[in-house]
DNA sequence: TAGTGTGAAGTCTTTCACAGCA
DNA sequence: TGCTGTGAAAGACTTCACACTA
């Protein structure tokens, strides 16, 4: 049976949790635990992890060595996978320098951008390359996914791009939807601090 | 009725889209433009705005005008509202710039951080206070909106003492759960990544 | 005629509730 | 006893389909 993308998200913060009580000695974990630590019903946590086949013990119940493996497995990140960031203006950079990518195994392996001032330059550990060399860097760093931190005006060109040389999902900061046959997940910005804004307006008016 | 939340997160594009028909000559729109736009159907646009008490015209399709302000007020965001951003790191500098945030009436008047090597400096036109102050200082620019920009260890007590002056609703950056009763949204780039990742791995399984 | 508004149906997701197991 | 796994029920969201109308 198919997961459903709720669950999906879930799972990504299951893992988040799992790793830290590991870390913090834990060896297993309830499904109630880990509901408390995600605000959810602990019905929720079994059902998704039944998803993946994870099997819990009576009385017990998850092994977190185990349950953090089947994590990683469905969600992708049971290996290392190379990405390209296209855009070094703030939000790229940002981007370059975050620790949790590599944590998670997405490594940075190429940063692209147009400006000449920046092209050449090395910026948190990166020589920022021109976006001429996109398609020549991209198959030689066999880089699955990319990062698109570029203005509006050329997301759409840059996606087309990143598509045509293999690249097979994005990761997209532009506000503007991506009309390409690859996987996309948005992240914009400004639509989360909107739907923050209509939070606050909902509980003013029903207070 | 109360609007759903997928709703209110589509309200978003539709205003993004809406506002860009506008500025290009439009003074209509059909909900089947729309749904081409954002790549759902013509039945949910309808549905959605439906929620919003908005009425089309039959042959012709939504004045832009007017949807456009309606979308606004049911977004809370028809008016300006003021930000404090916590945390000038490299995310934090990011956000002080993003230039969309103004653009729909989220003023950035504050800026907060530990680090003395920071504090009292000018970045991206705004000077970075100490965390020490950020109680006087919301309360004096009336804040209703916090961004958290801090590393994880601190953000659960940045978000209470963000919540404690009456800071209405927060969107955090910080990979883990804030545990406050006040309005938060999540940007987790990690679990973003991971859901790409996912993507990818699911359409490896099957082709 | 091109497009809205909306009951009713369908689908997807969550929760309930409880038998069963370690 | 404490917790899992899961049918069945409930609930939330989306789509269908069509009467209606400017």
């Amino acid at each position: 049976m198919p997961i459903p993308l709720p669950t999906v998200r879930r799972l990504s913060l299951y893992l988040r949790e799992a790793e830290g009580l590991l870390q913090s000695g834990e060896r297993t974990v309830s499904s109630s635990d880990l509901a408390d630590l995600l605000a959810v019903t602990d019905a929720q946590v079994r059902r998704d992890l039944g998803y993946l086949g994870v099997r819990g013990r009576p009385g017990i119940g998850y092994r977190l060595a185990g349950l953090i493996g089947r994590l990683r497995t469905a969600l992708g990140v049971d290996r290392s996978r190379n990405v390209a960031i296209v855009g070094a203006g703030r939000i790229g950079r940002a981007l370059m320098a975050y620790p949790r990518f590599p944590d998670r195994g997405f490594r940075v392996v190429a940063v692209f951008d147009t400006d000449p001032r920046l092209v050449g330059k090395r910026l948190e550990g990166h020589v920022i390359q021109p976006l001429e060399d996109l398609e020549s860097v991209i198959d030689e760093a066999s880089i699955e996914m990319g990062i698109i931190a570029v203005p509006e005006s050329v997301a759409e060109d840059v996606a087309r791009r990143l598509a045509a040389c293999g690249v097979r999902g994005l990761l997209n900061f532009a506000p503007c939807r991506l009309d390409v046959d690859t996987a996309v997940v948005d992240v914009d910005l400004t639509s989360s601090l909107e739907e923050l804004a209509w939070a606050i307006a909902e509980e003013e008016d029903t207070p």
